[in-house]
RNA sequence: GCGGGCGUGGCGGAACUGGUAGACGCGCUGGAUUUAGGUUCCAGUAUCGCAAGAUAUGGGGGUUCAAGUCCCUUCGCCCGCACCA
């Protein structure tokens, strides 16, 4: 170790060749150790990994490595979601070919993720694309088939026009497809539906145990699922009106506070009428503009329409309610009507309000205010049923059960629990997908291919010079024979969605056979994952479709986990200054990157012209504003080691990282600091420092804690502290240990420079396979202790005492100090409080 | 509207069950080394004050010997969901 600096151009590659001829990171299945599962969401492999993937998968990287110091046999895998539109895309620019551009980018991508230095099992690496991994996901589609979890229908479904594909509801976001944003519009197509909604309560009670997933996911989970309990029941037509109108209501409690029921424009009853009469079709159709992002909804206008018809309520023969058409009832939740209730829900209160409907007070605060008026909204809240007949007295909640209970026993209705949550539809009228392995015979219907025929393999040969679906305009691939009675046929041209590819990726990892999608023995060893961790916009559409294949592989018996992730975490965004200057014409602002640009301590400069640029605000990175920074050109200024410890420094993980020049340069300072202080184990030194052996270990236990809770923010202040105590201390026996452990401390974070020490340390092996430091439990205690001295809760002084001493010594000792006797001013000390090795506090 | 989160120095942030607020890093200031810049090292850096000291965790109030931490109230920012009956 002679060097003065720590060259990370060749010790990175020196060690990443090394750790990969040693195979050091390939996780035994048959291992004796604890087993230890650490998963980061796998990249969709764009061509270029980004700064937000260094971050994630820095995180996952430490404590993958701490695991393996810490004696587990660890699986860390990485792979490719790698089906997908971009390629498709890429293909109608480029005109390449979606497979090609593909796996051209899985191997750029994997070279950048090697050059960070992660310790990734690339044994089991897999790409979502390649038969070998697409061709089991057909036989789980089959087995969930015959287990009738997937079944097929034509529906109304989200049709994205310039993506040319269906989206699932969790796809469309405000109204647009959330990757092309792109207007969806309403088709409809026979389509095929994976049953998530008969997990729907597993899915929900499952959260109550995914004690290690933060609470907002958990709850944006639970609200998606949607689950509301209530009364469904039907109210009787009164002539001209044929046939009941089905409502559900959560407040039948409210029930003699009706004085409408409104359906929705869809509903059969509108669409009956729209045809004999105009006016209400023009109706209907006024009721579908508008927009449907959350600010239109929130400002638009309650709309009814009278249909003239009447209904009768169900606890009274003589009371008849109008029945309306209204623009803010959903035909797809519930039964597409509502009993409306104004004084008890805003909505209805606006649309009475409107039409000067009746507003009917049925709850109110005590029995005596039944006839309080309102304050010009609904009051949705608890209190005491009033104006209700039977139910008056009643709390909310006993009164929704008498209602219930008697609509059950008269026969008029029945308690009914609605989920949000809707079926979901996979198919995607794509090319670069999973091909649906399925096959539509005019005698048989559909029928599915046999496993033995599986893969059901993409076509190579395939243009993309027109819109739509490649595979449905291929001349010769849907051209099959029927595998049940051998007649022509056409095959299945949908593909899968790509959220399937993503549903299963953490089992295949897990074991690999040719034949079978997973060896279970290989799932029950290694699932659920310990740790996964990712981003937070895979808090729905991910997450909650792995939950469900899961869940539903164990319900048909494959596997014998439910759920797949034990503790998830989802860090934050790596966020950049933006660098702008108004244009002169426009006042539109220019965007300058971070390499067109001087930062200094106080503002920024334009190196082209030497004239000041704005700083603008701290945003994710984006390229349209230019704050980006590219991974690979910073690994190859400072070093892998430098931007792992950026990643990890400062910020905690779950929050935004502000990424700065200034930033990385001190990290690649640190590192060149810690190769500096590395040098100096001296091996005859001789002499105890006891003090600084404390530290140490401390420092060891504190880490560990830290690494262990992701608390990598706490892990590198520790680091430093510890530090900057060694290089303070003077050459002792206890300071070259205390060195050593730096070293096995920062292993996991710095993984290149550790490795370039150990080496030259001659301790033999690699650091990767090195032990965590053992902890010294005595050393943990300090045996002296500063205690705080306070009169009247202000500070005035401190003591050092030993650890444990007495009550009436501290307060002895405290009383003695002039400091104290100063402030007290000759004041009589009326209480002493003391908490022991904390502080006095007296008061006067 | 519903649900959740967050407000601490110039900046990112520490602070365990209420017990010395500002650890650690960045930046900045001064000094040493260097021809200079960079590097490295030393000292300093919440605010006001010469000092003693006083004031400080978005604002206001409360509980307590003691509040960033607990309670009430208010303001601001961020995220998610949404005419879900």
């Amino acid at each position: 170790m002679t060097a003065d600096r720590f060259d990370p151009a060749t010790a990175d590659l020196h060690w990443q060749h090394a750790w990969a001829a040693a195979q050091t990171f390939r996780a035994d299945d048959m291992s004796a150790k604890p087993h230890s599962y650490v998963l980061e969401m796998f990249p969709y492999p764009s061509g270029r990994i980004h700064i937000g993937h260094v971050r994630n998968y820095t995180m996952g990287d430490v404590l993958a490595r701490y695991k393996r110091m810490t004696g587990h046999e660890v699986l860390h895998p990485m792979g490719w979601d790698a089906f997908g539109m971009p390629a498709e895309n890429a293909a109608m620019e480029k005109g390449v070919h979606p497979g090609g551009w593909t796996r051209d980018n899985i191997a750029n991508m994997k070279a950048q993720l090697q050059r960070l230095g992660f310790a990734l099992d690339w044994s089991r690496e897999l790409a979502t694309c390649d038969p070998s991994y697409y061709g089991h996901e057909q036989a789980l589609f089959l087995d969930l088939y015959a287990a009738g979890l997937v079944y097929r229908r034509e529906s109304a479904v989200n049709w994205d026009p310039v993506d040319m594909t269906v989206l699932a509801n969790e796809q469309v976001i405000d109204g647009r497809g959330w990757r092309s944003g792109a207007l969806v519009e309403k088709r409809k197509l026979n389509q095929w539906f994976l049953n998530i909604t008969a997990f729907a309560d597993d899915l929900l009670t499952g959260l109550g145990a995914l004690d290690k997933w933060p609470d907002k996911v958990r709850l944006m989970q639970e609200n998606w699922i949607g689950k509301s309990q209530g009364l469904q029941f039907s109210f009787a037509p009164v002539e001209p009106l044929g046939s009941p109108i089905p409502v559900y209501s959560t407040r039948p409690d409210t029930i003699f506070g009706a004085s409408f029921v409104a359906i929705a424009a869809d509903h059969p009853i509108a669409q009956d009428l729209a045809r004999t009469r105009p006016e209400v079709a023009a109706f209907i159709d006024r009721c579908k503009q508008g927009g449907t992002t959350a600010a239109e909804l929130e400002t638009a206008e309650k709309l009814g329409f009278d249909t003239g018809y009447t209904v009768v309520h169900p606890f009274d023969a003589d009371w008849h309610l109008p029945v309306y058409i209204a623009n803010f009832v959903l035909m797809e939740y519930g039964t597409g009507a509502v009993m409306g209730v104004p004084g008890h829900d805003q909505r209805d209160f606006e649309f009475a309000t409107k039409y000067a409907l009746p507003i009917i007070r049925v709850v109110a605060a005590s029995a005596a205010e039944a006839d309080a008026p309102f304050a010009g909204e609904a009051e949705a809240g608890d209190g005491v049923i009033v104006n209700s007949r039977f139910l008056n007295g009643a709390t909310v909640k006993d009164a929704i059960a008498t209602v219930i209970a008697r609509a059950e026993a008269e026969g008029w209705g029945q308690g009914k629990t609605v989920w949000r949550l809707r079926d979901w539809g996979v198919s995607r009228q794509r090319y670069w997908g999973t091909p649906i392995p399925f096959v539509h015979c005019e005698v048989c219907g559909v029928v599915p291919v046999p496993k033995k025929q599986l893969p059901v393999t993409l076509p190579d040969d395939v243009e993309f010079s027109s819109p739509g679906n490649p595979l449905d305009r291929h001349p010769t691939w849907k051209h099959v024979d029927c595998p049940q009675c051998g007649h022509a046929a056409r095959r299945e041209t949908d593909t899968l969605d790509t959220f399937v590819d993503s549903s299963w990726y953490f089992l295949r990892f897990a074991s690999q056979p040719a034949d079978a999608p997973f060896d279970r023995a290989m799932i029950a060893k290694w699932l659920p994952v310990e740790q996964y961790i990712g981003g937070i916009e895979h808090a729905i559409l991910h997450l909650l479709y792995a939950r469900f294949w899961t869940r539903a592989l164990a319900h048909i018996g494959l596997i014998d986990v439910t759920e797949p992730f034990a503790s998830l975490f989802t860090q934050g965004m790596v966020t950049h200054e933006t660098y702008e200057r108004r244009n002169p014409d426009n006042g539109q602002p220019v965007y300058f990157s971070p390499a067109e640009v001087d930062r200094g301590g106080d503002g920024a400069v334009l190196r082209a012209d030497g004239g000041t640029v704005t700083i603008g605000r701290v945003i994710k990175m984006s390229k349209s504003k230019k704050n980006v920074v590219d991974p690979d050109e910073i690994v190859a200024c400072y070093g892998a080691d430098a931007i792992r410890w950026f990643m990890l420094s400062d910020s905690p993980p779950e929050r935004d990282l502000p990424w700065s020049e200034a930033g990385i340069e001190g990290c690649a300072r640190f590192v060149q600091r810690l190769w500096r202080l590395f040098a100096q184990v001296d091996r005859d030194a001789n002499g105890e420092d006891r003090n600084l052996a404390r530290k140490a270990h401390q420092t060891v236990h504190a880490v560990a804690s830290d690494i262990e809770a992701l608390g990598f923010n706490k892990a590198v202040a520790r680091i430093y502290e510890l530090t900057g105590a060694i290089e303070k201390a003077a050459p002792s026996a206890d300071r070259s240990r205390a060195i050593m452990t730096l070293l096995l401390l920062v292993a996991p974070m710095m993984p290149h420079l550790a490795e370039q020490v150990w080496s030259a340390a001659g301790t033999g092996g690699l650091i990767a396979d090195a032990a965590w430091p053992e902890v010294d439990p005595v050393l943990l205690v300090d045996d002296e202790v500063t205690v705080a001295v306070q009169v009247k809760g202000k500070l005035r002084d401190t003591l050092t005492v030993p650890k444990g001493t007495a009550r009436d010594e501290l307060e002895r000792l405290a009383l003695a100090s002039d400091k104290v006797q100063r402030a007290l001013d000759g004041a009589e000390v009326k209480k002493v409080i003391v908490v022991p090795d904390r502080l006095v506090n007296l008061v006067a």
